[in-house]
DNA sequence: ATTATTTGGTTTATATTATAAACTTGTTTA
DNA sequence: TAAACAAGTTTATAATATAAACCAAATAAT
């Protein structure tokens, strides 16, 4: 019933999808930031959930230069909060 | 501060070591009905646990057949207050 | 007006990790 | 005594993570 989400059990992923269930959007910068990962790895992380479909991602120009914003969707939605469900159950928390 | 444990971000080890937090020792057969693992892949990831001194293994025959049991150490139950921490945070969960 | 540096990424080669199949060693059952 | 089972371990392969190298355009320096 209750198992763990891979997608979600990579720590840059987790945080991704977890900033991105508070905060509507957020772009690859203020990512970087939060994940603390190099762009290459986070390039590659941002495109493993957009495969998923847990987040969008749109690509606009700000400023002159490419901007790389991400929102999550309601399959990402749903699927953290499962994770979280199951986080909960085994590190007994309530 | 708060980072992520990469040992207890693998969901098979989360679960061996959240356990064996609750409950003084498991046996190897147990921690399989636990994780839902192989035992090949049970076998590997206690490995690792006990290679970072997470827990602790005690082998011995049990009516006559091998019996493998695996304890907590102190340094794993301070590694898995410190990680449950960083995914409350994470989660944002109290 | 070139040249160098910075911004904002992506691609990809490599290192790391996870996983199950194959193997081992001994036990019980037929 | 041969077959099946118990309880693991080893190891080959598949999957994943990561950062270095790359790219295209913008801005800054000379």
């Amino acid at each position: 019933m209750e198992q763990p989400n891979k997608l979600l059990s990579n720590p840059i992923r987790l945080v991704v999808v977890s900033s991105l269930y508070q905060v509507a959007s957020a772009d690859f910068t203020a990512l970087m930031e939060l994940t603390g990962a190099s762009k290459g790895n986070l390039s590659v992380q941002l495109k493993k959930l957009q495969e998923a479909e847990y987040i969008q991602i749109k690509k606009s120009f700000k400023d002159n230069y490419p901007n790389t914003r991400c929102s999550i969707t309601s399959e990402g939605k749903s699927a953290f909060e499962k994770h979280v469900a199951y986080l909960k159950k085994v590190l007994r928390i309530t």
